[in-house]
DNA sequence: GTTCGCACCTGAGCGC
DNA sequence: TGCGCTCAGGTGCGAA
């Protein structure tokens, strides 16, 4: 599922193919690819049509492309991959595949970039760059928080937020306006590493803590991200289709069963949420309040 | 205002 | 072989 580090690979990739190429037509295939473009896809075509791609950001999860000239009030690209959203710098000439939504072609006849998407979560969308304090941000993601990799991410107000809300660290590390980027894997390695159960209250750790739980974050994006991202199947892949290989360095996630390698222990499988969540009994136990008879 | 649960969606894998 | 169920999970919305 592309978290930070595979959107960021996204990135890269799409900068080094796309930047400063102009958009000749631009191709939607499926209406839940332009669902969050309320104009709807004829308008997002035609006022993409002749603008040349500028450079690609991205907070958290979500990318932007800034685009050269105003398309009647806006002025980038969001596209958001979802759960799994594929973007392909691919030949003319290679063939659709099943989960084709969306397809931009260029002037210069080369490469297209395809927007592939099995579950159809992710999107594009228009929208106008809004300043937010040093940086500029579509104004519709205006309330994702910085990513942990962000050069202004504070530190100091992440922890202050955090210990302020009501909840667990899980769900914590999980809310996007509070800091964006983290996904259930990473979330459950980065608590693996800080030796923290994710039903852990919030209020309950201290400032230490939460300083070495977001150094423990750092370092498993900064891993993954030489790794390429992590890939369980081929729902994720970079702009050229190349699987990341992190998921062969990965502690907890998907390894129910498995021995710790910290502590040797059976790493727990847990229903969490409609989801999973993977942790070692041995290293990261229970909070009293939830811990289970 | 904050927190939580759920729907959205598709295809692989599994049991019967 | 075919059917039905479960699972995967990011995001936005409504309810409490």
């Amino acid at each position: 599922m592309p978290e930070l580090p595979e959107v960021e690979t996204v990135r890269a990739g799409l900068e080094r193919w796309i930047v400063g190429r102009t958009i000749a037509a631009v191709d939607s295939l499926h209406p839940r690819a332009v669902r969050r473009h309320s104009p709807g896809a004829a308008d997002l075509a035609e006022r993409l049509i002749a603008t040349t791609v500028v450079a690609v950001h991205r907070r958290g999860k979500y990318l932007w492309l800034s685009l050269d000239a105003d398309t009647a009030g806006s002025d980038c690209l969001i596209l958001h991959l979802g759960m799994s959203g594929q973007l392909l710098v691919s030949t003319p000439q290679a063939p659709d595949g099943p989960h084709l939504r969306g397809r931009i072609r260029f002037r210069d006849d080369g490469t297209q970039l395809r927007f592939v998407d099995q579950r159809t979560f992710g999107a594009m969308q228009l929208d106008a760059l809004r300043t937010d304090g040093p940086s500029e941000t579509p104004s519709s993601i205006l309330h994702i928080g910085r990513d942990p990799l962000d050069p202004y991410f504070d530190d100091r107000d992440w922890i202050r937020r955090t210990r302020a809300r009501r909840t667990t660290i899980k769900r914590a590390l999980l809310d996007q306006s509070l800091m964006s980027g983290v996904g259930n894997i990473y979330a459950d390695e980065a608590l693996w590493r800080a030796k923290l159960h994710g039903d852990r209250p919030t209020a309950s750790l201290s400032s230490t803590q939460l300083t070495t739980l977001l150094t423990d974050l750092r370092s498993v994006f900064g891993e993954a991200l030489r790794a390429g991202g992590t890939s369980f199947d081929a729902l994720y892949v970079d702009v050229n289709g190349q699987s990341g290989y992190f998921d062969r360095s990965l502690a907890v996630y998907g390894r129910a069963g498995e021995a710790c390698r910290r502590c040797g222990k059976p790493i727990s499988r847990a229903k969490w949420m409609n989801r999973s969540s993977y942790f070692c009994p041995g290293c990261q136990p229970r909070p009293r309040a939830v811990r289970k008879v």
